[in-house]
Formats: C-alpha cells, structure tokens, sequence
DNA sequence: CAGTTATTAGTATCAGGTGCTAAACGGAGG
DNA sequence: CCTCCGTTTAGCACCTGATACTAATAACTG
C-alpha cells in the first residue's frame, strides 16, 4: 500500500537521513521512480539538499550544542546574586522513547546556571542536592533561577529552582567553588 | 604567488566549508582548474565529499548524545544489586576551553547508572546528593560504580562511585523511584 | 469490460565535480 | 634572442545523484 511505503520512508529518512533514492528503493522494495514521486508528494528534498542543510546546522549548530541548547539560554544575570535560564527540551532529551525528560538535562541546566551566577572565571560544582518534583515532558520550556546565598571565602552556596510555568520540577542546592588558576589549566 | 592562494584556500575553507570550486576561483582571482589542482595538492576532498563528512559527523553525534556517550556504556549489571559503567570522555564535554569535565557529565553517567542498575521498565530520580571529589580530565575514562541499598516499596537507595583509575571523582547518593505505568506514558 | 490510479521504465538534462591532455604564460639561463 | 621548465588555464569525456518529463504497464474499482 502506498501509505505504507510513505510512511517507512518518511521514518527511514528520519533515521538515517542520507540514503539516495536508488537504496531506499531497494529497503522498500520499489522502483527509484516510486521513490522519487513519494519525495515530490511529501515533500523531501533529494539528498545533496539534506546533506547540505545537516552540514549548514552542523556548522552553526554544533558549536552551540556544548554551552547552550544542553544548558539552557541565560536570559538574566545579577552576578553574585540571582540568575534566570531557559532551556528549550527537544525529544532527544528524551528517557527511552517516552516524553519523560531525563533528569541529567534538568541538572546540566541547574548546574550550569549556578556555576554561571557566581562571578569568577573558573567554577566549579563542589557538592550538591536535589529534589526532583514533578517530571517535565518534551517540549517544556524549564525556567531555572538561581540564588547565590552565604558564602565563605571561595565556596558559594546556590540554591535553583525549576519550574515549567507554575509547575514545579526542580529544587537544589549547590555549593560551587570559586578555582584560582595558580597551577594547573589555562 | 602558489604558496598564498593556497593558504587563502585553507582559510577560506575552514571558515566555510560550503563553497563549490567555481567560487572559489572568483575569490582567488583564478581559474577553476587552478582551484581544483590546488585541492589536489592539498588533499582537499571535493565539496560533496566535505557535505557528506559533516552531515555525517551531525547525525552521529546527536544520535550518539541521547542515551550512550553521555551516559556511558554499561559494563556489567546484577540488576538490583550493582552496576558498572564506564564513559570515554571528549573534548567537547569540556567546561569552557579548559581541559576540565563538565559536572553534569559525571552526573549524567552517575544517574543513568543508578536508574540502569534498578530493575523495573520505568524508574526516575527522586532526588540526589553528591560530592565531586577530584577533576576529571578530558581524555579521562570514567567508571561509576553503582550499589543498591535498602529500599521500602518503590524508593531504591543507589550508591555510585566514580573513579578514574584510582582517583576517586565523585560520590554520591540517589534516591531511584520506579514508577508504574498505570496512566500515561508508553 | 472500461476507467482510474499507482507504479515503473526510459530519456534528456543538470550541478559539481574527477581525470586527463594540450596549450599558453612567464621568468631565468645560456 | 631562444629555450627550458614550472605554473596556470582551457577543453573534453565521464561520474553520481539527482530533476523533469513521457510513455507504458499493473492493479484495483465499479
């Protein structure tokens, strides 16, 4: 049936996004012209199109994927005080293939917001604790602010919170630990 | 002069892969021969060739991302009693340009281990507490070990480890929670 | 059975190349 | 001056993974 086969397509396509036309044509067992009129009416652009859009995102993309969308987007900053980030869940965040997130991207963000608000080059997590309320779902938007509290010398106490709208998901407490960079590193 | 075109076309290269010979020669005030002579000498593969390299390198790393390299693989497993997991750790899990690990990817192999090591199909973090002992460095391998302790109704206690050869980096405590799919989710 | 839709084959064409040959340029030495 | 040699360029045949189009065939539907 023709669904069928568009169907597959679209979810080969979605796996393994660089297969030309002649080998889908022989995983689906038609001809390269089928396949080629499957594209046009879903829409699919032909292979060097998809190859060069991935390496465009690849170019722009991957360098923010280490500090950014795994982190959340710092959208306020009182050094030393307080800290807000956003973090934009995609279902590759996803736990197995449910629309449950996993929990180590609700504590990236919370550990990267907290390493953020103290105001020093190098930080570091020393030790932490948390409270996972509610589960956030794909999709959600995670709020995360920080609060810098006591400190003594180099070690800051942190308190996040995280919420998706009024819901609750996250409390914690870190403590991070201001490194002087007298001896190791750059 | 050959030697200064030629390094203008790695530079130009490097910052944009994306560009066809016929553009190149514009840039360079050559022809498209020269270019492609030049490619040849430079062992510079061919634009379709750098697509597909990139594309591939995307694909890879975001699939890679979801549930094996940040986590871990899974060495051994006594399913409620203990685990064993090790994580090759990259330069691009590195905080800022240092070459120090980011926390929340001890973290992230620490409560993967601990939901992997419980025995159930659906099993979250409650919460957690923990401490970063020594900084791992990028290149390190880390092995978190995980313990199961006592455990009333659903709540599992879990213990991880995680050491790099003999330095100890991290400990920590998690409470697992299993969640019975009766409601939502697959 | 005809009528319609789905599938396939086949041809010409395109972009962005490779690989090869041949020609033109351009400066140094005899 | 010409000649030699490295450099640059032009031209052509060919490759892959496509597009666009036509025509033929297969498969159902009433």
């Amino acid at each position: 049936m023709k669904k069928q086969r568009q169907d597959r397509l679209l979810k080969l396509l979605e796996q393994n996004p660089l297969v030309t036309d002649e080998e889908l044509a022989g995983i689906l067992k038609s001809s390269v012209s089928t396949i080629r009129l499957d594209r046009a009416v879903l829409a699919i652009p032909e292979l060097r199109e998809r190859m060069r859009r991935m390496a465009q995102k690849a170019s722009s993309r991957l360098r923010s994927l280490k500090e950014e969308e795994i982190v959340g987007d710092l959208l306020e900053l009182e050094p030393n005080r307080w800290a807000l980030s956003a973090l934009q869940t995609r279902k590759d965040m996803a736990f197995r293939h449910t629309d449950a997130l996993c929990d180590h991207y609700v504590y990236a963000q919370a550990s990267s917001i907290a390493i953020a608000v103290v105001e020093a080059d190098f930080v570091m997590i020393d030790s932490m604790r948390g409270q996972y309320k509610q589960r956030p779902r794909i999709g959600d938007v995670l709020l995360a602010r920080a609060k810098v509290g006591i400190h003594k010398e180099d070690k800051y106490i942190v308190s996040v919170r995280t919420r998706v709208g009024e819901k609750e998901i996250f409390v914690g407490r870190f403590i991070a630990a201001v490194i002087h960079s007298g001896g190791s590193s750059e």
